[in-house]
DNA sequence: CTGCAAACAGGATGACCGTCCTGTTTCGTA
DNA sequence: TACGAAACAGGACGGTCATCCTGTTTGCAG
């Protein structure tokens, strides 16, 4: 019921914040709904936007997804695991923070939607090779953080024949995988174990010995 | 150009045959490129059936794509995962051989389409209660197979503290990230990548020592 | 042979959805 | 103030899709 503030029957051109109100009402609906399910008219109401508005931002869904794609989703990964990962003391003690936090606002919420970023890359990664580049983006840039940090960490005491970018893909790779069974059993128990799992496999790999 | 054989003008009955042709078209067309994605005429077309075979069968979509999950992607997970472990020597050579035949499969064919159970796990676990908890059994299926022969690795030089379930899980889930990473970069990397962790990772856990 | 339910044919239908089109308003610029 | 381009309003349009409906055929039971 919260009227935007139009007040009398004046219109205000606000370009900026109307694009972006579209932007986040489209992120919020294809990371929960997907990109199919989620229809324009839906996301027109959400964002408080007319056809006409819509049209003269975004020409065509696709351009929308792709905006989101590459203005909302890739900001959500640099927000829950690149900056925390990069900020940590060490890549376990990163990795096992950001599961902890997403743990625990999965908990606060009743269900789990899954990684935005997995659901579209599953979902439009074959439709379209403009959706998959963006993609592939993103998941490089992810992987390539965590294995930078990994490196960091062997700096003082380096480990001979380690594969820093291997286990970075092993880290995404569990994690995507981990969300995806949490998705499917609607509960946080797979995000749980693997984060047990991986920390324990990175404080293994990193510590001192062969 | 291949006409079935109903040769002049005569119909038969074939109700088994019918039901397999369609929950075959709709495997591979729900697997590549989605439920969503994948229209019921074009699956019509592909099976050789009419409208009106198609309703007698499955009175909605929900029921074709329940039938494919039940069906098809079960059987695929047993083919493709289950019975390769459990014929293998260990859980470590099975689960290399599994990734090296997916791998060369993959390979063989232009694309990566993704797993199918991933798949359909990330574009209908929210839809439908009834998707979710089929998708989900094959998960828990997959995954206590797994578990099963890592407890068989050990009955013979048993190591204390060893939680079958949360390896299997972490298998399972890094195999699914694996694929999706595959898919968006369209690339066998990351499953050749994972292949060689995972392999270590049981190798070291399930080697003597504590 | 006969009746009857299951199996199938083929199209109608109604809802939905992305796109486009025409008109109106805003706002910087000169 | 005049003007033109950008921003926005609101609905029409065409296509698609899942479902349903009416009729016909098959095949088994009796």
């Amino acid at each position: 019921m919260s009227e935007r503030p139009t007040s009398p029957n004046r219109r205000m051109n606000d370009p900026q914040g109307l694009r972006q109100r579209l932007v986040d009402a489209a992120y919020v609906a294809f990371s929960t709904r997907g990109y199919h399910s989620s229809a324009l008219h839906d996301l027109k109401r959400d964002a408080d936007v007319t056809g006409g508005a819509l049209a003269h931002h975004f020409p065509t869904k696709k351009a929308l997804g792709l905006a989101v794609i590459q203005d909302r989703v890739a900001e959500a990964v640099e927000l829950t695991w690149i900056t925390p990962v990069k900020l940590a003391a060490t890549t376990a003690d990163g990795i096992q923070a950001v599961f902890a936090a997403i743990i625990s606002e999965l908990e606060r919420k009743g269900g789990v939607s899954g990684c935005p970023l997995n659901n579209l890359a599953l979902e439009l990664s074959r439709e379209d090779e403009d959706f998959q580049a963006a993609i592939e983006a993103i998941f490089t840039r992810w992987r390539t953080a965590i294995a930078d940090k990994l490196r960091a960490d062997l700096r003082a005491a380096p480990v001979r024949d380690f594969d820093f970018e291997a286990l970075a893909t092993l880290v995404v790779a569990t994690y995507s995988g981990a969300m995806a069974m949490a998705k499917a059993s609607q509960s946080v128990a797979p995000l749980k174990i693997c984060a047990e799992q991986l920390t324990s496999i990175i404080q293994n790999k990193t510590a001192l010995g062969h």
